[in-house]
Parts: C-alpha cells; structure tokens; sequence
DNA sequence: AATGAATGAGAATTCATTCAT
DNA sequence: GATGAATGAATTCTCATTCAT
C-alpha cells in the first residue's frame, strides 16, 4: 500500500475504535487523532469531515465483509450451509475484532448518518447477498416455496443483529444489567440452526429433536 | 392527572415527537420545548437533564408496551397466540404510532444512553415475557425442548428489530435507498409466521407447505 | 428602547469599535464580547454570524447617516448649500465619532461582505442623494447642462473617501508615513468648494492662463 | 531575468489574480501556489510569508505604475495635459489589465496590512506624483493660486477610486446592485474634465457649456 | 411555577508555515 | 531548489443548563 494509502487505512483504523468505544456523536476528532498518533489536521488531508471518515469507514468494511463472505460462499452448493457460513462469518468477527462488532451496529434513527446512501447500499448489498441464497434455495426446493425473501433476509438480519447486541451487552454493561442478558454465544449457533431448520415447533414424531 | 402530571406528560409527548424526528443526539430542548408550548427553563422544572427526559421516555413507553402485551397474553393458552399477539403489536404501534416505533430503536454503541439501566431493564423485561412465553411452550411440549430459549427471544427481538428498521427506513430513506429495501409489511407476517412454525425449510412431504 | 433593543444597540456599538480598530477580517468575536462586556453567546442570541454584525452595523449607519443628512437638507434651496451641508455632515462625523468614520471606509474586493447586497444599497442611497441634488442644480440652471450627474456623484464621493482616507492615516499610520501624508482637514472643505466652484482653473481675471 | 527572478515574477502574477479575485484575506497561499503552478512550500522559498506576498505585490505593482506615468507626463508641458495623462493611463489600466485594477482598491481600515508603510510609501509617491503637477500649475497661473494642494491631490485620487469603483461594481456585483449603480466609463471622462476645468458651476454667460 | 435571556465550555475545522525527503 | 504532507494554533458557533425576574 503507498504510504498515503498506509496513513489513510491508520487513521480509519484509529477512528474504528474510537467508535466502537464511544459511538459517532460521542467520538471526538482529538480522540480519534491522538488514537492514530498524528495531528487533528493531518486527518483532514484524507478526509473531508468527521462525517466522511465515518461514512468511509462503514463503507469500507462492510464491503470487505460482505466481499469476504460472498467469495467464501461462492464454491458452496448447500445454502444451509452458506447460511451457515454467514453465521460463522459473522460470530467469528464478533469475537476476534471487537470494534469491528460495533461497527455493524447500526444506528438508525431517521435522518442518521448511517441512512446516508453509501451505508445504507453497503447493507443492501448484504442483505442482498443473504436473499440470493434463499432464492437459490427456494429454487432448489429445499425452502418454502412461499417463503417470501424480503422477509426472510430481515429476520436473518435480526438475528444477526440480536446476537450482536446481546454479546455487545455481555460485554459491556453494568453487572446488574448483565445478569438479565446472560446469554451463551456458543449455543446460539446452535439454537439459531434449529430455528431457521425447523422452526421453533417440536417435531411431530416423538419428544426429540429428530424424530 | 394532576396539572403538574399533565404537563410532565406533555413534555415527554413532545420529546417522543421530537426524539423519534431527530434521533437523541440532534433532538434539541429547544425543539422540544417549542413542540410542548413551554419555556426551555421550564423542562428542567420536570427533568433534571436532556438526557433524564430520554431515560423518562424509553422507560415509560416500553414498560406501559410490555404490560399491555403482558396484560393482553395473560388470558391466553396457546404459547403461538401469544407470540402472534406480540407481533401484532408491534406492527400495530409501528403503524399507528409512527414516532413511538421510533423509540424502540434503540442506539447501541456502548456508552450510549440507551444502554443505561433503566432502559436497559425495561427492554430486558420485554425479553423476559418472551422467553417466559418460549419456556412455556417448551413445558407444553409445542417448542423444541433443546430450544435454547435465551437465543431464542433475540432471535425473536431482532426479527422484531428487523420489520420495524424495514419500516422505518420505507418511511425515510431516499428512493434509490428505499428501492433496495422494498419490503411488504402486509406480508411480513405470514413469512415470520412460517419460519417460526417450521424453519426455512421446505416440509418433508411434498411441494406445498402442508403435505 | 426595549432592554432588548438595547442590548442589541450595545452589541453593535461595541462591533462598531472592534472593527473600526482591526477592521473586518481581524476582528474577533471574543473582542466585540468583552468590549459589550457579554457572553460571547449572547452575541448569537442578537445576530446569527459574525458578517450578521458587520452587515447590520453598515447597514444601521449608513442609513441613519443618510437619513439625518436628507432631512437636514430637504428645506434647502440651493444645491450648493445641500452639497455644503453633505461635507458638513461628513466632516463632523468623522472628527466626532472616529469609529463611525471608518464604517464609511468600504472594503471593495469583489466578493467582499461589503458588497452584499444590503450595504451596497445604502451606499446606493447615499448616492442617489447626491444624484438628486445635482440633478436639481441642472434643472435650475446652477449646474452645467451636460454634467453626466453618475459621475459627477462618483467624484464628490471620491472626495469624501479621500478626505476620510486622509483624515484616517493622519489618526492612524505611523509617524514616517504620516508626514507624507500631512493634511489640514480645516483647508479641506474650502479647497473642495473652491474646485466644485470653479474646478482647478484660475479665474479669468487674473494672473492666470486666460487673460 | 534570471530564472529566480522569472519564477519570482510568477508568482506574483498569480498572487495577483487571486487576490484580485478573492481580496487579501480570501486568498489562499494553496490558491497561489495552484495558479503559479508551483507547490506551497516553493513559494516561501521566494517570499517570507503570505503577507510579504502581497506588500511585494502592491510595492512592485504601483511603482511601475507611477514610474510609468511619470515618464510619460515628464516631457509635456501643460499641467491638464498631466492629469489628462494620469485619468488615461488608470482607465486603460482598469480596462485593459481588470486585475491590477483591483490593486489599486485599497483595503483601508486601521491596521491593515495595505497601511504597511512600503505600500503607503508608493501610494505616497503617486500622490506626489499629481500634487506636482498641481504646484506646478499653480506657479504657471494655471490653477487657483489658493488651490491646497494637499487637498487638491486627494480630490483627484478620491475621483479615480470612485471611477474605479464603479467600474468594480459595473463587472461584480449582482444585478440589482449593478442597476442603482450603472454607469458609462466612456462618459467619465469628459466629466471629469469638465468639473476640474470650471466645476459643477455653469458657465456665467448662458445656458451651455460655452457660450 | 414559568420564563427565556445569558452563559461559557466545548468541538470541528481551517490554513499559513515548516521540514523531511 | 522543489515538494507537499504534517502540523497545531486559532476561531466561530452551538446549545444544555442556569437564574434573575
């Protein structure tokens, strides 16, 4: 990378932390500076406002994320296990990159910045993503065929985000409030496979899971 | 109510209006105090900060939206009626009730205001209605018995999270934005209806939904 | 007045000085602040921007300063006492109100705030004032036939900068300059008559060119 | 001239657009560095600061100017002719070189960079310039022998900055400005002529010009 | 209790100037 | 000499909160 492309991806780097730690309107250019170890200045050389370094900064690494899930996916044929793999994707950068987390919480109040279009198309294009493989697998016959996809890809979503925002609280969150959303990571994958599988309904047969 | 009740209450009418316009950090007292017909002083007559009157507002709206719920299920058997009883009213306040759907967007970078515990608690008691609703039917035999529960709810919170943001941003979003996230709120119900029911997955039998 | 008006009358008094000592583009807000011993604030309760300041100053000036000179010379007959009573006017302002001198001293790059369209009006009107005495003048037989009155107002108004350009180096450049530019104002409005008399040519009757 | 010196005059040349077109306070050392075709850091290498820039701009830019109509005037005899030289030379200036018509605006509160002494020092020696031709009028019986022509000087330079600034006007500002302000350069001349030949005064025979 | 003018701490941004390459 | 990225001091404006009336 050139050393301006170096200096460009450092300031984004710092201002993801920061972020992550105090949210948008809390984050503090001087903050964000200090983080990356230069002048207040010097971060508008490379952007044109603290708005811009936001919008860029969601714009770049939800299409990285997105780009990495869809080349992973691209050689799968099953799309349960594409799902799947979306899960993992997902869980994965939960737990090792923790301001990155943050950054897939969006803040969504009308007139937000994150509903500036660059955003929200880096959403679409991960919803879009999640569609397709539920149209793949309608057209396969393996999901209802009266499943309506729109739908579908939000409750995913949800999900995702409901996952997300119960780790962010494990995290986060004073003891008192911690206890009321104690919640096991390792077994939602689990829990979120049966549902998405088969529903929250008992299986007719008998009293397990697989008849 | 008494006059000094009735005027709290105007101001937290005011600040939903103004809160579900401009999201908490662009709501301004000022704003809020023009939309309630009092002077800027005379809020703090009632509140002691801007942000104890947001702190105010979540806590009421949601606390008086789960007891109505909780009110309105108790009566119920059937642990599906009373799931179904949930979503429809969301969807019903989403849609009648366009600023007070706002509220229950939540901010969530951590450090936010909305993670305070107050909040914090009454979004944790809306959890606990669903997950007692889950255990229920768990104990009824009518839900997966390995359904782990507390995966479950958010599984549910955040297909709920996922209709009302689809709305939100079908109300908001500029056209090329709201393209991409075309979505029927009329048909929402019946997908999640589905998927809650029987998964993604296309039942066993045959190609129709019921064999 | 009304305490606000006062306040406002105050705020641009204190604006009036700052600027007549650091001109436009040095003068800082904090200055005018501490000079109308307010808030700096406060300022923003009276005027939306700095240039808010400048144009209402200019703009209050110029026209109380036109309007007393049009009253003053409305019962007039002669064109020449009116032009007399204008230098008059002029003169004093400028010996009795230092600060007041320099709103008159316009800073004309294009694009200046001072040719926003609210000052370049009054000046217009001072102008036009002058035009109207001219005009008369010519009607009346007093003034030559084919003066073009556009331009003979931009000469008598030239005139006034001048004086005022000079009167305000005397004040205000340092000694070594100052020499240079020596400079009776007491002589000033009889030279200026003398010319407007009978422009820079001797008299026939003398020594002069003519014999 | 020597390569310095050539890369010296571009910059200059630029620093006097820019500055024509923004004013001192708007020009921007990078707008400099843009037009001249040089990077930012190059120009201090010639000049100490922006505000040497612009001392060295005025300081060079006058004193060619009234070098120039000093050597014109230095030949003729008659002191009209002179000034007639010294209205020709400003006009074709304004006209011809519509920038360095802007030079000669001066910016002229108390403090400004433009009362710096080199800058006064050539507008001195402008003045100077037309007030010996004055006396040297006044010794030949030409002009009034009370002519002050300390005074005198300042009416003739007041008259060009108003031809200037209408001139100024007539090219920037916008339409309902430029309409209270319309004004025919080509009739200014004659104008003049006439008020600093006999004044605004008719001519005591008849009713025209001349009798 | 109600008012709304006054306050002033706080933050983003600009840009002349410097200096390592 | 030339470059242009980095610097950081400086300044305007915002707005929650206070408080005299």
């Amino acid at each position: 990378m050139s050393r301006n492309g170096r200096r460009r991806e450092a300031i984004l780097a710092a201002a993801q932390k920061v972020f992550a730690r105090s949210g948008f309107h809390e984050a503090r250019i001087a903050a964000i500076a200090r983080e990356a170890g230069v002048a207040e200045g010097t971060i508008y050389n490379y952007f044109s406002s603290r708005e811009e370094i936001f919008l860029s900064l969601f714009d770049d690494r939800w299409r990285t994320f997105t780009e990495r899930i869809r080349a992973r996916t691209a050689s799968m044929d099953d799309p349960n296990k594409k799902l799947k793999a979306i899960f993992a994707a997902a869980m994965k950068t939960f737990i090792t990159n923790k301001s990155l987390a943050q950054i897939f919480l969006l803040e969504t109040s009308p007139g937000s910045v994150f509903l500036n279009s660059r955003v929200a198309h880096r959403l679409a294009d991960f919803l879009d993503l999640i569609e397709e493989i539920l149209i793949e697998g309608k057209r396969a016959g393996i999901y209802h065929r009266d499943l309506d996809t729109r739908v579908a890809r939000m409750v995913i979503y949800g999900t995702v985000q409901g996952i997300l925002f119960s780790w962010m609280l494990k995290e986060h969150a004073p003891p008192d409030i911690r206890r009321r959303f104690r919640f096991s990571m390792m077994r939602a994958s689990r829990t979120i496979k049966l549902i998405l599988k088969s529903g929250l309904t008992s299986p007719p047969g008998g009293k397990g899971r697989k008849p």
